[in-house]
DNA sequence: AGTGCGATTGACT
DNA sequence: GTCAATCGCACTA
């Protein structure tokens, strides 16, 4: 079996991910998140993102901290894990201090490693289907509630590792799917990646 | 205890 | 383009 880091990334350490949860979001774009499983190792790079910073009403921190969302308040760089709309897993990065409120959600990856047990998970064949989109990807990677509160800045089941290629240019747009707060530029995605999801005319 | 509503997706007109 | 599925949680009583 591939140990989870024979790909020869390491893990991001804290004190390179901004407290700024919009910063975060910035920054996170480029960086690969690992899940290594009993059956393998599946990868992306995260090429879309959104930040919920502190007092954002659309945030899942926004009313305070509860059972569910506890792991938004964990210090930078843990996983939130949460099902929306009963179906679908959504990957959250927690940010800020440790008991501040706040995160981002990994919206899409480009597939790096492990593409046919995504595809088995999926049950899809199209590769750019995979992981474009925040329940396609925690699908793919086998991502659900047992892996919230998860320190993602150690190598272990699910892990971010710093991105070995050149960062990407990064544009920014209003948040996708959501009633309130919709005004503010906190979607960031690789320009020009087509494995970014959202309507074209976010995307430029 | 009951109600309403999602940080979505896939199937279908 | 439209629309239902489906479950946990916040909110009301």
């Amino acid at each position: 079996m591939l140990a989870a880091d024979d790909h020869g990334y390491e893990a991001v350490r804290r004190s390179e991910l901004p407290l700024d949860t919009v910063e975060l979001a910035r920054r996170l774009i480029g960086k690969v998140v690992v899940r290594a499983t009993s059956e393998g190792v599946l990868s992306g790079r995260v090429v879309e993102t959104e930040a919920y910073p502190v007092g954002d009403a659309a945030g899942h921190a926004y009313r305070g901290e509860t059972s569910g969302n506890r792991a938004l308040f964990l210090c930078r760089g843990h996983a939130y894990v949460y099902l929306a709309y009963g179906a679908h897993y959504m990957l959250n990065v927690s940010s800020e201090a440790a008991g501040v409120g706040a995160g981002v959600l990994i919206r899409a990856l480009a597939p790096l490693q492990g593409m046919e047990m995504m595809q088995r998970n999926r049950r899809i064949e199209s590769l750019r289907d995979l992981t474009r989109g925040p329940g396609r990807l925690a699908a793919a990677l086998e991502i659900d509630r047992r892996l919230d509160g998860v320190d993602l800045c150690r190598v272990g089941p699910l892990w971010i590792a710093r991105g070995c290629r050149e960062a990407p240019e990064v544009g920014a747009s209003t948040r996708i799917g959501l009633s309130k707060a919709t005004d503010r530029l906190l979607r960031f995605y690789a320009r020009g990646d087509r494995f970014v999801s959202g309507p074209k005319a976010l995307n430029r």
